[in-house]
DNA sequence: GCAAAAAATGTAACGCGTTACATCCTATTT
DNA sequence: AAATAGGATGTAACGCGTTACATTTTTTGC
């Protein structure tokens, strides 16, 4: 077997201190005398000692360590989250554990476990599809039954009523489409689209309800025919857009799930010799990186990525710790519009 | 403080067997009477019992866990090789850790420490400047001093010689390099450029000289004033072409350090009314999605993602179990070339 | 039916920090 | 100089699996 690392033990003889002593050097806890501090440090950094964080969470019972279960990474969107999650994460002195799903219910179970059996201090679920779907039941059990009492928070998504110990931070997606309709109408569009996306995944739940809510607010018509499913990416909105190409009647503006189906819907246009805005203006969401690589740039409508990292970070911290709440355990956060080039107004010729 | 999961005493209690019982069903291993098993089973089954890995990871030396650095996972390169390593990573039932450094050095340093105290049994660094420059050596020391024996793997980077619990994985990037050349060259292209990185990194110093080398093989030329630098990503590509389209003379073939790069050269000379791949064949490197969404799509070298995660995993898993390596500790794959629309015949009009 | 071998199970130490409680030492008070 | 308070340090239990070794139970062989 690999040789040790050295001990608090080894640092304690070659001090001869008890362990006790060391370890009061290394949490500046009660009263050392200042000589003998210097003496245990000096020895501590000769040997670069550092204490083994295993044997000090299991007395503790903090591991100082969270997990992030998501999707997938290569994702802008969740990557820029887990960025923020870090950066927070850093602050509490906290170390995360990333898990990738695939979007594979299996695997988002299997990590479960494996984050429990870690002993981590805290869960953060991301773009999961916790609502009421079968699947979701039966993750939710899984956290009932393996995961709890550990705290978990969930980014855009709904676990209350679900789970005991838990906190949402959520992007206002309702919001977000009402500014994005009456963007679109004020710009003259009174005929849109929804392209890509997936029924049973909170986003686009959301934002097809919004929509739906806004026609009784706005003077506007949206066709089921101009709502076209598909995924979460580039090629979701290349085949939708192409779906949608194929009926009679089309609307003069489309809004994408997010902005890789907003890329996938303005090349194609444009490929197929429309122009955007002119024929068609597209909106997207999540301001990608990919947002400002599309010519025209993609006008979209960003999510509060620090807030939503440094904010779940917090939530998930305060019910590590048992700090009341303030009652407030669910919360959501205003989107930003960001207007660039892929949005008009409306044109002669696509009345 | 929190109550208590139950332990593994809790089962032994309620079996009426010891401890070591409980902990042999639990590993399969010895023997355990078939009756006993089931009846222990049952128990841990009935209260979802799981073996605290702290306490275990405490006595085996072993954490099943792996440490992952890297500058910034919204990089859809590293973004695609920790995908890879995860997967190989919970083939060896090892959960990654992973830091971004966001390239601060001190960071990666303080990551470092990190990871040492919570014990982990192998790291990879991505992306890292880990060669002769200053502050590499700086890290070397702390890896000496505050990391060994724990094994090391790094990708696409150079710490053999360094650090002695160590291996290497690579992509070729020497040869895709003449793999370009020659491409390149074959299309008549005399006069080739390269866009985008920056010195004391891997990839562009590798790059750079292979360019060099291969000058004495195809015939072209490279001049200095074709070498803009600046950055990995769609901006810095957009710098280094506005530096480059300042010059009197221009190559006719842009290598860009690369995809996202090469996006933003492809963007920014269509805005400026030169055609791609007509007066610039832009050629990219990396397969990143972006890739696929500029127009033309860029023509592009790919990294073995897969092997690159694999191999990386299981060569630092040979070091963990300290398995022999068959003395091959560095290895170089062969990247892939994938051909697309941004690179073409020359032209009348760029001569 | 008994001895010996094999199988099953138990005991207790171990890994390594932390901390409640005990003990010892120094300084202050009278 | 003795008593007391308070500061400094030590002792040992604890958290929870694992495993070497010891002990008990069962099986095998004759």
């Amino acid at each position: 077997m690999r040789r040790n690392k050295v001990s608090i033990r080894d640092i304690a003889r070659e001090c001869n201190v008890s362990v006790a002593t060391v370890s009061r050097v290394l949490n500046n806890s009660d009263a050392v005398k200042e000589d003998t501090r210097i003496l245990v440090q000096n020895v501590i950094d000769k040997y670069n000692y550092r204490p083994n964080e295993l044997a000090r969470g299991l007395y503790t019972q903090r591991t100082k360590t969270i997990g992030v279960i998501m999707p997938e990474v290569t994702s802008h969107f969740f990557a820029k989250v887990f960025i923020e999650i870090e950066k927070s994460a850093t602050e509490y002195e906290q170390t995360v554990f990333l898990c990738n799903t695939l979007s594979d219910n299996k695997l988002q179970d299997f990590y479960t476990l494996r984050l429990s059996e870690k002993q981590v201090d805290g869960l953060i679920l991301l773009g999961g599809r916790v609502n009421e779907t079968k699947t979701d039941v039966q993750y939710v059990n899984l956290l009932k039954n393996n995961f709890y009492p550990t705290p978990v928070v969930i980014i855009n998504g709904k676990l209350e009523n679900y789970y005991d110990n838990c906190a949402s931070v959520s992007s206002d997606e309702h919001e977000a489409m009402f500014q994005a309709v009456s963007y679109l109408t004020s710009l003259g569009h009174k005929k849109i689209g929804f392209l890509g996306g997936q029924r049973g995944i909170m986003s686009t739940d959301i934002k097809l309800k919004a929509l739906d809510e806004a026609k009784s607010v706005f003077d506007f018509t949206m066709k089921d025919e101009w709502i076209k499913l598909s995924t979460y990416n580039y090629q979701g909105g290349v085949q939708s857009i192409l779906e949608l190409l194929k009926e009679k009647e089309l609307p003069t503006a489309i809004i994408a799930i997010n902005d890789e189906a907003a890329a996938g819907i303005v090349n194609t246009c444009i490929s197929k010799g429309y122009s955007v805005p002119g024929d068609f203006s597209v909106l997207g969401f999540d301001d990608s990186s990919i947002s400002t690589i599309t010519m025209p740039s993609i006008t979209t409508i960003s999510h509060p990525y620090e807030k939503l990292g440094s904010l779940s970070v917090e939530f998930l911290n305060n019910m590590i710790d048992e700090k009341p709440m303030k009652d407030v355990t669910n919360i959501s956060l205003k989107m930003n519009f960001v207007e660039r080039g892929s949005c008009g107004k409306i044109t002669e010729a696509a009345l």
